[in-house]
DNA sequence: CGGATGATTGAGAAGTCTCAACCGTGGTGG
DNA sequence: CCACCACGGTTGAGACTTCTCAATCATCCG
């Protein structure tokens, strides 16, 4: 259907850039791929071969420590950027320099996937913790896309979810108080988690401070501050050193008015796919 | 998971689906058709053979009266929205009754053209004014996007426009103040309808109540009066008889932080594009 | 030990909401 | 043709949520 002859698939990774002992970096990153991947097929079934071109995608490792951007809003970039670890976040920034975190982005998102059919954007990306990112050449992507339209479909799939993601957001800043905002941030933190295998929604690492809780939601730190004690205290959750606990998830979910449904997930749990595929 | 059905290629539209005069439907209809085609082409090009297969869609009108819902939150459809005329929203509804609208779409928006890829939804869509609807049922769609890998590609590319002004939204409501809320989407208003051919940025009709306003940026009917009076009295622009009226675009964006980039826009008017293509 | 970052607390200010009433207009039924 | 009703816009007053500012504390790290 389409031909391009410019690109290699299944290229080798490039030269390490100087962290690592190199079989560690190739294994791990090789790990971020597959991470993708399976996020990916979360949603969207690939054949054997579109998988391996995932997987074969070129791509450039680098580190980037919390709270230092990775793209400031309106620049340009040629390269898209996959979470290997830690928590990565898009924003909108305001003149005041104030931040509205409008996403946010764990180990095997991608976060710039729409970065293949727009090649510019208005926003930024920040790391809210020390993170491992792959870099990944919008070529590539866009290659892929091209090659394999099941790959295409799947991209564009991923797209409509981030906008149902977005969609939610609106409406959780816009028309919730402050107790469920944050209630419903942690559920489904708590889910995507879980889903990509990183604890449970009742246990899991929370790598962002308060203050990027609250440009998450749209609130204050020291009004963040209060509104976790006082979840807290209520008894829905704690979070503490990192770690979020959630006593009742039933009891959360309620408080939150938290359906599921605009993650657009399969049914079945993140560990049954992943060992279905693996 | 969402797997489609196999598809066939190059089918021919169905038979029409007896509604109407003929004549005077196909004329109405292809009217719409080419408004979202135009919309399409603001941001991808497409060859002739595409472009004629977006108009030889099948589809069928309706109406809705203002203020009924089209679809209701979780409801499950076959069929996209093309609005033909009129303003349609997609809202989020919360468990009290309250709504906080997500996106607007005017003539020659699709509505749902992520439903091609994913076939349910979490939200709603209303008619904040009378409206004219093309339904296009998502096989339509699909095989489009199927046979036609740029048509893919360029649906694609509206899922991500889609979540760009959503991620813009969020930070409208979470991080700005009544003043520069309502101006923001006014902005936004402006050029959406200008480059819609539907007026000009410093005037042009409004075809919503205050309480829609509100409901699309998270505040109180009530508010939304007041700030109106003062963003009237400060100068800045006025919405009286369903007119919006902007003394000085400048001083309006100024006072918004508005930057259109993030409506993935050509540097060129809709005039001047709309005319390249007839 | 000093400095940086993040969490916590207090007190007053500001922005927005709630409730409740009233007005104007257009459509509708008697 | 009029009376009435529904809807959207407008106003006032008080309540409540959230913000701002400023200080303190805790922890980590060089």
């Amino acid at each position: 259907m389409f031909s391009h002859p410019s690109v290699v698939l299944g290229r080798v990774p490039f030269e390490d850039r100087g962290f690592g002992r190199k079989r560690r970096m190739v294994s791990k990153q090789h790990s971020a791929l597959s991470h993708f991947l399976a996020r990916v097929l979360l949603r969207s079934s690939l054949s054997e071969e579109e998988r391996e071109a995932i997987l074969a995608l070129r791509h450039q490792p680098s580190k980037v420590r919390s709270n230092h951007d990775i793209i400031t809003p309106g620049e340009h970039t040629e390269e898209a950027t996959l979470v290997a670890h830690g928590v990565v976040a898009r924003f909108d920034g305001m003149r005041d320099g104030a931040r509205q975190i409008t996403s946010f982005y764990i180990e095997g998102d991608m976060c710039d996937l729409h970065s293949v059919v727009v090649p510019f954007t208005g926003w930024g990306l920040t790391a809210l913790s020390d993170c491992g990112l792959l870099r990944v050449p919008h070529s590539e992507l866009r290659d892929l896309a091209e090659n394999f339209p099941a790959i295409g479909l799947a991209f564009w799939r991923e797209a409509v979810v981030d906008a149902s993601i977005l969609a939610k957001w609106v409406g959780n800043v816009g028309r919730r108080n402050a107790r469920k905002r944050v209630a419903h941030i942690i559920c489904e933190a708590g889910i995507r988690m879980e889903m990509a295998g990183l604890g449970t929604r009742e246990r899991f690492r929370f790598e962002m401070t308060q203050s990027h809780l609250a440009d998450a939601v749209g609130l204050t730190p020291v009004h963040i501050n209060r509104t976790l004690q006082d979840l807290r205290r209520s008894n829905f959750f704690s979070l503490g050193a990192k770690i979020v606990s959630v006593p009742s998830w039933e009891r959360l979910t309620e408080l939150a008015e938290f359906d599921p449904t605009y993650l657009l997930l399969p049914k079945q749990s993140a560990k049954a796919r992943r060992s279905a595929i693996s």
